[in-house]
DNA sequence: TATAGCTGTATCGCTGAGTGATACGCAAGG
DNA sequence: CCTTGCGTATCACTCAGCGATACAGCTATA
């Protein structure tokens, strides 16, 4: 399920000593603080409870050390230990920030009702991502009637390479800019599509900069096709995307880019105004 | 808009000495931990970008000690510089870890088809929460079509004491239980019915507790009429809840119970039972 | 144009908070 | 039986975090 989960990762092991290099000649950087983090982050790396010693595996820190966090955390409700099963997961608290995250996103506030009127003309599913380096953080989803896959993504991340809604984005970018971007992802095959080269994906992207928006087939998962198109702040930087997807075996991308482009490209531009 | 929200707030000024407390008797609580979700929990209070002497007060520390802490969790992309207006706002690395929670939550994974079918019953809203404490944490919502409100509501909060959703998983709890809980909540009238009264509170709840579901009108909202049942483990206690909302103009009470519950009943039996 | 108050940023010596090695009781599995 | 992993608890050392202090830049009020 978290096959293409693409996930930022600044520290958890190779990352941690990069952090530790960052410490020292940072008077301001608090280690512990960081360590915190790291060991919320550890379950990033999970798809079940952790223990003790796999979380301090997969934070890079020793046992001890993990304990006091742990303790720390449970005491706060960040953590918690998992009612049937053994090990830690993590606890309600957290949900409390990503309200704050949304909350007081300028990008997420005004898009709501746009993305709902854009799902009620186009029937399916419809996401709205935000861009995070080099890759795309859904922040909202609407699923079409018929669902069938998870519905409940907020956060999942997906690479920009390799994406309709990437390519978007990367067309709003400078040339150098979006080049640079590509070469520092971790580029790999999900599927046999999959593009991976930079300049079949700069192709991709200069479609994308003359139509405005761009399609996708079966870059991340078999079967599907989405249509992406990014949202500009004034300045006409991208800082967000709208990507509308089906299934490949309904649409050809000419058919599917005919029929809901319009809606998206107004969507994404009403968005941008808002 | 945040008028109901009812944040769960040990780590803010009073809280921040209560942990202090806490951490004298306690040699494996971490203060740096502490402080840490302390500033993360600062916009908890706030509905626009937070300057640094405004996250220190709002934290309940020093304007240095924020400035370190402020500092790291921006180099980690927890918190970051609201790019229109001054001051910080969450990062989106938070994005990740709601991810983690939700992935990680046993309740949720098997629930969201469920309530996709309900939705197909029943046009009007949906909604799961879990429970903390005295609360309910919105986990998952989908909206009607004609959707009014905001619909990204993750991780919003509500009271127990005055929703449906809160009634029928007090119906679920030992009664000396159910009246700690409403005895410790922090009570107040949201709207002209609120109730408040302890007896009053467990009238419903003793309704609930005969039919499995409750039916709030205008408690939390004017306008809103909902019905909530708990979903429970193996074991008959309570662990989250579905509400379906609608408006009052459109439903009395007995026609709402009617036309819903037993399409509600059947989904929270069959989370439970997932 | 002072000036007062805010912002974010930077410096620095002191000290106790955090560290990490170590140990213990318990439960599961062989 | 022994082993291995779990979560938990203890303790002396020391350097990481502390918080007082200072400063430049920006806004707004006087």
């Amino acid at each position: 399920m978290t096959r293409f989960v693409n996930r930022s990762r600044p520290h958890t092991e190779s990352g941690a000593r990069h952090l530790d290099e960052a410490a020292e000649n940072d008077p301001l950087f608090i280690r512990a603080t960081a360590r915190t983090m790291m060991v919320l982050s550890a379950f990033h790396e999970t798809d079940r409870p952790m223990s003790l010693s796999e979380i301090a595996r997969a934070a890079g820190l020793d046992r001890s050390t993990t304990q006091r966090i742990v303790h720390t955390l449970r005491q706060l409700g960040y953590l918690q230990r998992d009612p049937h099963d053994r090990g830690y997961v993590p606890g309600i608290r957290i949900y409390d920030h990503i309200f704050d995250a949304m909350r007081l996103n300028r990008q997420l506030q005004p898009a709501v009702p746009l993305l709902l009127d854009l799902r009620r003309n186009v029937n399916e599913r419809v996401d709205l991502s935000l861009i995070d380096d080099t890759r795309l953080v859904y922040a909202f989803r609407l699923p079409p009637k018929r669902e069938v896959l998870h519905a409940m993504m907020v956060g999942l991340s997906v690479p920009i390479y390799c994406t309709s809604a990437g390519w978007s984005v990367l067309s709003r970018m400078p040339e150098d800019e979006a080049r640079d971007l590509i070469r520092r992802s971790d580029r790999q095959r999900y599927t046999a599509q999959t593009l991976i080269d930079e300049d079949a994906i700069m192709a991709e992207v200069e479609k994308a900069g003359e139509t405005g928006y761009a399609v996708a087939v079966e870059q991340l998962l078999p079967g599907e096709i989405a249509i992406g198109a990014a949202v500009t702040n004034t300045l006409g930087r991208p800082v967000a995307a709208v990507t509308i997807s089906g299934l490949s075996s309904d649409w050809t991308p000419e058919e599917f880019a005919r029929a809901v482009s319009p809606s998206l490209m107004q969507t994404v531009a009403a968005i941008g105004r808002a």
